[in-house]
DNA sequence: CTTGACCTTGGAGTTAGGTCTAAGCTTTAG
DNA sequence: CTAAAGCTTAGACCTAACTCCAAGGTCAAG
């Protein structure tokens, strides 16, 4: 049974995220002593350490708290479920990387253009890209 | 000369965000009426077009200040300064995509992983990867 | 016995980019 | 003339995931 800041020590968080996590309704602490203070056991640490690994693969809190829930009644919930949880992350994180390779191309198009020297940027091509009313310039 | 809500439709923003806009100093139209309604006129639009395609490159509003300000004394700044700042959003954006690549891979294994079947979720792959205490699984 | 480290709670603050509300003018259409 | 639409302001609220603070209780070491 570890106290708060021991259990946040060997998880790599700070207390204050833990009962972050708690108000959430993501981990609540097995039990509490006799003066109030949390007290976390192996199981607690076991489902800390599920929660962390979903955040490794890009989960939010909340679509972690589903799975939490799944999980502790796996019984009652099907394969379906998780692998709709996983495909959805999955769909929004490629139209992220979508919009992101966008700006990439756009911003690598800007550099390119620019000479990045010393003199005046009343020519600059970076600024006349983005004053240009002709749009086709930065896609 | 625009009255906000003309010049917000002309955009396709919401006049709120002109204002915010404003509050933020990027965009302080040129001028008001007797009455106080703000006026924009054919400059600000530019300035406000010239906004909008830095938002779609992916810079932040700070950022665009930047180049704002740059743009209004361009002969006293060089053409560094916007280079500088294109490259450092760029490897922000080239980060970000890393991790996100990450998480796709990690995702899409998980996915392939599990069934997505009807039956008991007890035994499913996705929970039991982000349980395995061996943390290979995941990347 | 005291000092300092650790714990409790409720609640506020952070970042970014808006979005919305309320109370009260101004303008415009019928 | 009147009603609706549009504008003004200050300031609250939103998301996400924390992070910090204050006031006070607990506990271990010296
Ligand atoms: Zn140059
Ligand atoms: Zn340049
Ligand atoms: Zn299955
Ligand atoms: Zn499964």
């Amino acid at each position: 049974m570890y106290r708060i800041g021991v259990m946040a020590a060997r998880c790599g968080l700070k207390a204050d995220t833990l009962r972050f996590y708690e108000k959430s309704g993501l981990l609540v602490p097995s039990s509490r002593n006799e003066a109030g203070y949390r007290l976390y056991n192996a199981a607690d640490e076991a489902k800390l350490n599920f929660i962390l690994r979903a955040k490794s693969v890009g989960f939010s809190l909340e679509e972690i708290a589903e799975l939490l829930s799944i999980r502790l009644e796996s019984a009652e919930h099907s394969c379906a479920e998780p692998k709709l949880i996983t495909d959805m992350k999955l769909q929004q994180v490629e139209a992220k990387i979508k919009e992101l390779e966008i700006f990439r191309s756009s911003l690598q198009k800007l550099s390119d253009s620019c000479c990045g020297g010393s003199e005046s940027a009343s020519h600059c091509s970076i600024l006349e890209a983005l004053d240009a009313s002709d749009k086709e310039a930065l896609c």
